[in-house]
RNA sequence: GGGGGCGUAGCCCAACCGGCAGAGGCCGACUCCUUAAAAGAGUCCAAGUGAGGGUUCGAGUCCCUCCGCCCCCA
């Protein structure tokens, strides 16, 4: 379907006639083909988008979120490089010294699952998918300074990856610690998250994935919670974004404090222990009427009583083999989701014994992993209070004609003793902590929902950690200069998933570097967002033999001024690469006076099919390929850019890949001259003329138009308002179409017509680069041209309509001039004949006047 | 369950600080060109902003409630 388009400019019916208009037309028609592949090898032979650390230019750093290789490039890719794309060549126009690297995201899980199902080994499969998606991003025209490429599975990635993991552990920043894992009994092995479905169940043997504790390594993230908050102000990205990042640190304001246990009769335990809780409502705590812990309290033991063992463990057993969505659901019957320990604890702030209990709804990872419970100011503990039986005191009244069960709002307080009286739960909140630390029971907290980061993978594709467990020395890392540890090759992929690399004798067994005696290799990799949390980094300088980067290039080109991806990276690999931007200038590897990565943060929508979510697991996509060997790579961006706000998610059927198309088509015409042809000597339409005369009022008009256009792109590009920029130069398009068929004058047509290429050049960068030769001739490089500035003196209005209304409805227009003042524009409007007969004999009672758009009589 | 976003012609979308609801494209109709079709050139085309309420001289835009769709967290 879409050749039929093309064919349009090679008209067979010239062809036959042999016409030498018909002729030309047709050598000169716009093959996209030939002259995409022209430019696309241009592009590269000249090195124009190589960029030197030491230009002079101002520097702008424009980068894509590396992708995972997957193959030839899907619309997602298309989207985002074509709008990274268009920055570069914009930047790069109006002077910017622009950094615009590519890289791949190469290691992961996709190459090692199809290693298991195809024996190819990953590097093999990895590397032809990069090939594919190479080209295929070179094919849409999107050009970058590819000397820089990177891709994470490259060894000398690999050696600054373990460099960096190294430095973190040397400044304590990367730890040990046992954590849960996903375990398939099946399987007998370690799953990673995505490998377990949303059931609970693994996606390979169909097992129920439970827990299992292992030593894993983990990133001291945490310690940069505050900061990491803290440093979201000041960055221009979407708000919502911010307010992902905001709710996933979790900041939280409260106490902790003990609750002693004690025996059955009430007096305190020999040993004085005390359970500690965390709370954000210090104030409600004469509400207490329970104390809960996690199934996995380290007290769980402690607490329970003999008669409750029994119940308590198999609760336990229970809640271990359940997924955390079931965990946190709130369906369910509740009398199945908590148990009795047996025993109790005191409340200091009233000196009575409340009872503990188990429950799913308490989190070992948050806080202390035990809590106090106040049904009523917790929903969540009112409706385990009501399935337990348990009493339930109000601590803050309620406004009047409340009717619902817990009550979170503000209000004074009540059955608090020394509480009580007080209007509002802040200044409760506080008392409640000085009356804590006061006594020396417990102390002002903020807590953080923030996880530290759990790298370890037990995984084949992916960097390893680079340690060794040696039995005399403990962990000890790998030298610098032994560095990389490299993965082998010549390795089995079992259906099992387990990693390959605690089965290969020659990676396992190694020497001790510190005593020379046997030792065992980490067999764990790391996780792959460790890869993407430094590589814009390194793009500043992947040359570096001695380090990751120079920190004084990186200090060149760093933070990132415009960095461009989905959303679904909004928490993870935002946070992570935050984070490491942060580690790596403490620690001493990084630019000193970076802290923030990414300036500024661009989310584009996605692209669906029909409503659902396009998605190779889905089968729905649309592959690029179809169009760019059609109608071609500059039509194929015009669609996208052109479809709708760049935020929105787009539907691919509503796209119109031909509009576009023939949009160039015109642009061909107009710029090549074929429509002053196809006027003066084929006599068909209209009459296209173009002279050397005076200018008449219609030049004057397309000049204002040629200015007032480079303003509203311009515009436009400034705030990532790419659909309207697009509908701008059709309309100027067609402006410029009834202006040559009317007689046009050759100064003027020329203007326009240059100003119309070089504001599509970062748009469609292959037909306005062949246009621009074609007119300037050989050697002339429209890419090179600097971005054109607009005469304000022509974007202008001289006259501008000044609508009349009578109560909001417009009654009467006058055309005036721009910079009438007020009182003119209300003399005019009540002079006006039509305004009058709305009037009738009512006086204005009131006269808005906001010069020179509108007057608003109001009677 | 909590948080966020979006609902405007048959369809995709404009309207930027509250000020004339319409820029652009798609679809469709017609005219010209043509033996004809395609392509091309041109003309035309409709709605009153999901529903209800509020604020205002004035609401697509701000506020509230509801409906529908989407995203994120749980």
């Amino acid at each position: 379907m879409f050749p039929r388009v093309l064919r349009g400019c090679d008209n067979p019916r010239g062809a036959r006639k042999g016409s030498p208009v018909a002729f030309r037309a047709m050598a000169e028609g716009y093959d996209a083909q030939a002259i995409e592949r022209k430019w696309q090898q241009r592009w590269a032979a000249e090195r124009t988008y190589e960029v030197d650390s030491r230009d002079p230019k101002p520097k702008y750093y424009v980068l894509s979120m590396y992708p995972y290789p997957s193959g030839r490039a899907h619309m997602g890719h298309v989207r985002n490089y074509t709008f990274g794309d268009l920055i570069v060549r914009h930047r790069r126009m109006q002077g910017h010294a622009v950094l615009s690297p590519f890289g791949f995201d190469s290691f992961g899980l996709p190459a090692e699952n199809a290693a298991i199902q195809t024996g190819i080994h990953p590097r093999i499969f990895t590397e032809a998918r990069i090939e594919e998606l190479k080209s295929s991003v070179i094919a849409i025209g999107a050009v970058y300074d590819w000397r820089r490429e990177i891709r994470s599975h490259d060894p000398e990635y690999m050696r600054w990856n373990q460099f960096i993991f190294k430095r973190f552990l040397d400044a304590g920043l990367a730890y040990r610690a046992m954590a849960p894992v996903n375990w398939c009994p099946g399987c007998q092995t370690v799953l990673a998250n995505e490998q377990v479905l949303a059931d609970g169940t693994c996606e390979r043997s169909g097992d129920v994935v439970t827990k299992r504790d292992l030593e894993q390594w983990f990133f001291r993230i945490t310690t940069y919670a505050e900061e990491l908050l803290r440093d979201l102000d000041g960055l221009d990205w979407p708000e919502r974004v911010k307010v992902m990042q905001r709710n996933w640190i979790g900041r939280s304001e409260g106490a902790e404090f003990d609750l002693p246990l004690v025996e059955p009769d009430g007096r305190p335990v020999p040993d004085g222990a005390a359970l500690r809780v965390f709370t954000t409502r210090p104030d409600t705590a004469f509400g207490m009427t329970y104390a809960v812990v996690a199934p996995e309290h380290p007290m769980v033991g402690r607490l329970t009583t003999e008669e409750h063992r029994r119940e308590v463990s198999e609760f336990v057993e229970r809640v271990r083999r359940e997924t955390e969505i079931e965990r946190q659901s709130t369906e369910g019957p509740l009398e199945k989701r908590g148990v009795f320990t047996g025993s109790s604890v005191i409340n200091p702030f009233n000196g009575q014994p409340v009872p503990v209990y188990l429950a799913e709804y308490v989190l070992m990872g948050y806080g202390t992993g035990a809590i106090m419970a106040v049904p009523a100011e917790d929903q969540r503990d009112w409706d385990f209070a009501v399935a337990y039986g348990l009493p339930i005191v109000r601590t803050v009244q309620p406004p009047e004609g409340w009717e619902g069960e817990a009550y979170l709002g503000d209000g004074p307080k009540i059955n608090s003793e020394w509480l009580d009286g007080i209007p509002d739960v802040a200044t409760a909140k506080e008392r409640a902590i000085q009356w804590l630390e006061e006594r020396g029971i417990g102390k002002r907290t903020v807590n953080y929902r923030l996880r530290d980061w759990l790298l370890s993978r037990q995984r084949y594709w992916g960097c390893p950690i680079p340690v060794v467990y040696c039995p005399t020395d403990g962990i000890v890392a790998v030298p610098d200069e032994q560095l990389p540890v490299l993965l082998p090759d010549d390795v089995e992929f079992r259906p099992t998933g387990e990693s390959p690399l605690k089965h290969h004798q020659g990676f396992l067994h190694t020497t001790c570097p510190a005593c020379g005696g046997p030792a065992e290799r980490e067999t764990d990799t790391m996780d792959t967002f460790v890869d993407s949390s430094w590589y814009f980094l390194r793009f500043c300088d992947p040359w570096s033999p001695d380090q990751p980067f120079d920190p004084d290039v990186a200090a060149r080109w760093m933070p990132v001024d415009q960095y461009i991806g989905g959303i679904e990276h909004a928490i993870l690999h935002l946070m992570y690469a935050r984070f490491y931007t942060k580690a790596l200038a403490d620690v001493g590897v990084g630019p000193a006076a970076v802290r923030e990565p990414f300036a500024r943060l661009f989310t584009q929508g996605m692209i669906r099919l029909g409503g659902t979510r396009m998605s190779k697991s889905k089968g729905n996509l649309i592959a690029p390929e179809a169009i760019l060997s059609g109608v071609g790579a500059d039509a194929l961006r015009l669609s996208h850019l052109f479809v709708g706000p760049p935020a929105d998610d787009v539907d691919w059927e509503t796209v119109s890949v031909e509009g576009c198309a023939r949009f160039l088509q015109r642009v061909w015409r107009l710029a090549g001259g074929e429509l002053e042809r196809a006027g003066e000597e084929r006599g068909t339409g209209a009459q296209a003329r173009v002279e050397d005369r005076d200018p008449t009022g219609a030049d004057d008009e397309v000049r204002k138009a040629t200015h007032r256009l480079i303003a509203r792109v311009s515009d436009d590009f400034a705030r990532w308002s790419y659909n309207t920029a697009v509908a701008a130069l059709m309309e100027f398009t067609n402006v410029l179409y009834r202006y040559v068929q009317g007689g046009s004058w050759r100064r003027t047509l020329n203007e326009a017509v240059d100003v119309l290429l070089l504001l599509m050049a970062p748009m469609a960068p292959h037909i306005t680069a062949e246009l621009w030769e074609r007119r300037r001739g050989e050697g002339a490089r429209i890419h090179d041209e600097s971005w054109p500035e607009a005469d304000p003196e022509l974007v202008r209005l001289d006259t501008v309509t000044l609508v009349v209304q009578v109560n909001g409805k417009v009654r009467d227009r006058f055309q005036v001039s721009a910079d009438i003042d007020e009182v003119e524009a209300e003399r005019l409007a009540l002079a006006s004949d039509r305004v009058r007969d709305h009037l009738g004999d009512a006086a204005p009672r009131k006269v808005v006047v906001r010069p020179p758009k509108l007057v608003n009589i109001v009677v």
